[in-house]
DNA sequence: ATGAAAGCGCTAACAA
DNA sequence: TTGTTAGCGCTTTCAT
């Protein structure tokens, strides 16, 4: 562990052991075409003896913005996310940016966060926005550029990147309907996130089109991300009088609850329970007799997403496009999802 | 997008509406029991009104370090390392601080990253060092509290926090002596990394005790977090002549990679071969019988270096107490292992 | 080709 | 209780 106190070499410091002045040093470190060739190799030799390495806050003050790039996620464990700050890790390191990761649930934890993010005079956000973003949150990111991502609140007027949810779980649930089944049960998040209200809107088209009626459907809401929420919701499905043939999950963290709900009571899909997924991981694979699932370009969202901010922050961003991109999901059939044989 | 030309607000701004001095300002925002309660809440009054948000940069420029505490891993993909992240962000957000996420497999990114970290004046940074840091890197962490994680690099000078790798191993390879396995290979990272080098050193000596020559110990190193060499690894220990009757895997990955491969071929364990894994994810229960594997408290291990981290930054850190933490990992008994059968 | 000096926003020592 | 001022390290005129 190094002493903290130990000051830190300058340019001045450099300029004394160089024999030049400040402004020399920084012209020369800057590759400056006014200064020759030699006094350049030398104040260069001198700074990397010294160990200079640049003091990026003294930079800032002179205006404009640090190299950071904040990005703010609701959950890293979340193979979702952790492939979005990857992808965002790589589109930052090739444009020599840095990326500060915020994990935040609630609207409290954001607004702090993206306080700090402009405070640092970061460059800009990637942002998956929660439900309700605050008042200061919406205040304090006209300052920063920033995208929205997967998740889209209406109140803040940015661009956004996100999967096509409603057409997904409309596939999704066609893919249930078609295969005979009639009672299908959706589990997903609740209404107040903008992919929680496509989603199950998704469904309801699917099985309106298939001439169902509301008061067939069955939904059960909750937060999105908890699995304790999946693990009740399999567990009422399953104890209820007329439980439903197939369930159709919109969520990935719901989706891994119910799994492992499903295989520690060793019921065995698809013959006691039709099961579509949502996402996809390795593991999707070998779960029983594999899991049908909706799978998501997240890496190549994340990453046009990644280009789309730093293009916006190249060119300056005076409009405001308000572009929303939307890709589809795709459907793995696998052996979890099969005909209907109940009455 | 927000106009990036839009001039922040600042205290001169501030103290100009207030009708203050700067200084006053400042104090006011720092709540300096010097300042009347009534100017406080004017002064706090019209920074809120004018949308004030402190320059960062500007005050780091004074002095002292920044908030950031930056977080160096490879691959953020990795369970593992997605606990880390996340348990590490929980204890920033509870000390003020901001968490940079690095992602580095080389030392060169390693290294350009460390300088950034140092250039942005960061307050100091938890570190997963690659095989061979650069002489740079090494430099740089002299003027950057720091702490090792997992892996530990000897020419880093500084305070660790990992697995009991060799005891771990050990365990694991004598679970399957007992069960009567003698033919039992090792895939596992090179000996370059340190974890490498007290795995393999954990599977050597348990086969040791058993009375078992380094002639019959069947080891396969290679790269870590390389799935497609474990996809080789597998394949080439059942193709060969005298196939093992067990396998102990020493990475996340490499297990992951495992698990698939067996699985597509349809291949049983523990009938075709006891496996037993390395780290534990929900899925390893449903992966066929259940997977045999170790655990390791990854979110405590990594709660207690930031914890110990946060203490050096407020004690300053003046010595060099080299202090060097290891947990030991459990071993998880499930189906994937079975007494040996074989001649 | 190089140097001197101003100023970025903030804090703290010194004044009042 | 509040104001004045110096200076942090760097870039950027303006001089030389």
């Amino acid at each position: 562990m190094p002493d903290q106190k130990n000051k830190m070499v300058t340019t001045k410091d450099v300029a004394e052991v160089a024999k030049v002045s400040v402004s020399t040093v920084g012209r020369a470190l800057a590759d400056d075409p006014r200064i020759s060739e030699q006094t350049k190799t030398r104040v260069k030799q001198v700074a990397t003896q010294l160990g200079y390495v640049e003091n990026l806050p003294a930079r800032l003050m002179r205006g404009g913005r640090s190299n950071l790039i904040g990005l703010m996620l609701p959950d890293i464990r979340n193979a979702f996310y952790a492939t979005i700050a990857e992808a965002l890790s790589d589109c930052c390191s090739a444009k020599g940016h840095q990326l500060a990761l915020s994990l935040a649930n609630d609207p409290q934890t954001e607004a702090r966060h993206i306080k700090e993010l402009v405070s640092a005079r970061a460059a800009g956000m990637v942002i998956v926005p929660s439900v309700h973003p605050t008042r200061e949150s919406l205040a304090l990111l006209k300052n920063l550029p920033h995208v929205q991502l997967l998740r889209r609140a209406a109140s803040i007027g940015a661009a956004s990147f996100g999967i096509n949810d409603e057409a997904s779980i409309h596939e999704g649930t066609r893919h249930l309907l078609e295969l005979g089944h009639r009672r299908i049960a959706y589990v997903g998040g609740t209404e107040e996130l903008s992919t929680g209200r496509d989603r199950v809107a998704g469904y309801r088209r699917a099985m309106r089109e298939f001439g169902i009626g509301a008061d067939q459907m069955i939904e059960i809401l909750g937060p999105a991300s908890s699995p304790e929420f999946g693990t009740q919701a399999i567990a009422d499905l399953l104890a209820s009088p007329d439980r439903p043939t197939a369930v159709l999950v919109s969520t990935v963290r719901i989706t891994q609850a119910i799994l492992e709900y499903l295989h520690e009571r060793g019921m065995a899909s698809p013959e006691t329970l039709s099961v579509v997924g949502f996402g996809d991981s390795p593991e999707f694979k070998w779960w029983g007799p594999g899991l049908t699932t909706l799978r998501m370009p997240i890496e190549e969202l994340a990453t046009s997403c990644a280009l789309w901010l730093f293009h916006q922050l190249e060119v300056g961003a005076t409009t405001d496009p308000k572009y929303h991109s939307t890709v589809p999901a795709t459907l793995i059939v696998r052996g979890s999802t099969a005909p209907c044989v109940s009455p």
